[in-house]
DNA sequence: CCGTTTTGCTGATCTATATCAGTGGGATGC
DNA sequence: GCATCCCACTGATATAGATCAGCAAAACGG
């Protein structure tokens, strides 16, 4: 069997993903791009399985992910979890934590990952100096916020296969926007424990549920990529909209 | 029986409730009141049933809700809908789609209300003058996005009880911060399909859930009115954490 | 004022998903 | 080279909640 390469061209982790994404939203001047450079004071690094935020704690910084992927969850009483989102390179971690000064969930690495630090102060410093950026950053909370809601609605109305189908594809959305995916697959370092925790089913359904999709031919989940063997026939059956993912849309000239 | 009275004063309807809101966030200046004074250029009413906002619809405007209760929803493709949210007075409806520039649900009235609209324009326009004004609309944002992860926490991980015993006590920490309920209770004009539309039950089973409750001594949802049989019981039983709805810690000085 | 609609409520049955209890393979450590 | 652990995978059984079908009382519309 033929493996099959999913990088056309090199994973775009350019050295500032912020500028890159934002940049998607407003034309961002010298002036603009010049406060933002200032960000990036602390380059740090976490290993797998190592939470760099847990829930409670009161947050002074925030991380802009570099390489690597992550996941914010909140623990119940009773020990189970639930995963609110993964998070891949260009994201912010924890920019709630600081915004609300306290952090309502926890993160953890799913790989081991680079990022880079932001503190509250400096964050807060960029927003009086150049409302633009905070109206751009304003956008990205939102955005998450809308990938947060279309999990609500996933977990809340949707059966356990078009909710799976759901989540692969949504997070080949995200991996091609930022050149890590197509709509061939990608490369996921999840496992089925993970992918549970985040939809809200057993680790045991999230593998019978994988293997329906797979004999059906519209996804195929195995040895860390992501295939899609029918990307429109999987859209279809998921009910998958990519609206609410779209970065296309500037609001500020 | 005896009807119990549940406000022991006027519902605060603060003539500018979003001033009331930020102002929790931030000590605002003259200036920066009067800003937000001049964002009171309309009032408007809609009757309950007859949607504000359509998913899809690309929006100039956002609203403030100033009296009555709405709801946000997604719809989908089967006619199924899952309500992400219900606003109460002071709440912003629609944010999100302005900053979107597209919305990614609806917004129906629960009751007949009354709104201010706000355009995009003069939005852009406070965030460019009065980035402090930007700041703590982020946060705002941020907590309405604690609140749908708090939803999600919920339908993915707790039982039915838990779950709506959890709804209600969200619901009654949010009403008492605007002085329309304490421990004791409140008014609340949802039915029960509405309810089930929220946290993704039946109503059916919403109905027997509420039955439970109400026989264990928790809680009794009958003739628009919520009463808390025994508070902290209901508390411990839904494992309820009010941190995330904190309004009590200023970012900025 | 009476018919219609809405809402709360209930029993009976069905089904999606959880839970329990395992197997086997591949990596990792000693 | 063997023991250990992690992860994918499976069958049998249990259960939470959905669905179906219906009643009664309150609200509403003409």
């Amino acid at each position: 069997m033929v493996r099959v390469v999913y990088f056309e061209k090199e994973p775009i982790i350019d050295t500032r993903p912020l500028a890159r994404k934002l940049g998607a939203f407003v034309t961002l001047s010298t002036a603009e791009l010049d406060v933002l450079e200032r960000l990036y004071k602390r380059k740090r690094t976490f290993l797998a399985g190592h939470d760099l935020v847990h829930q409670g704690q009161e947050d002074q910084a925030c991380y802009i992910l570099l390489s690597g992927w992550a996941c914010s969850y909140k623990l119940l009483h009773d020990g189970q979890r639930q995963i609110v989102d993964f998070q891949i390179p260009g994201d912010f971690l924890g920019l709630r934590s600081v915004v609300l000064h306290v952090s309502d969930h926890s993160i953890e690495p799913v790989t081991d990952i680079e990022v880079t630090e932001v503190y509250a102060f400096d964050l807060l410093d960029v927003f009086a100096k150049t409302p633009r950026l905070a109206t751009a950053v304003l956008w990205t909370a939102s955005r998450d916020e809308a990938m947060v809601v279309e999990h609500l609605v996933g977990i809340g109305r949707r059966g356990a296969a078009e909710r799976i189908a759901h989540f692969l594809l949504e997070l080949c959305a995200r991996l091609t926007l930022v050149g890590m995916g197509s709509k061939a697959g990608y490369a996921c370092p999840l496992n089925q424990y993970l992918i549970a925790d985040a939809i809200g089913l057993s680790a045991v359904h999230v593998n019978r549920v994988l293997r329906q999709l797979r004999e059906h031919g519209m996804v195929t989940f195995r040895n860390g990529y992501v295939t899609f063997d029918n990307y429109d026939r999987t859209v279809a059956f998921a009910d998958f909209e990519v609206s609410y993912l779209d970065q296309s849309m500037p609001l500020l000239k």
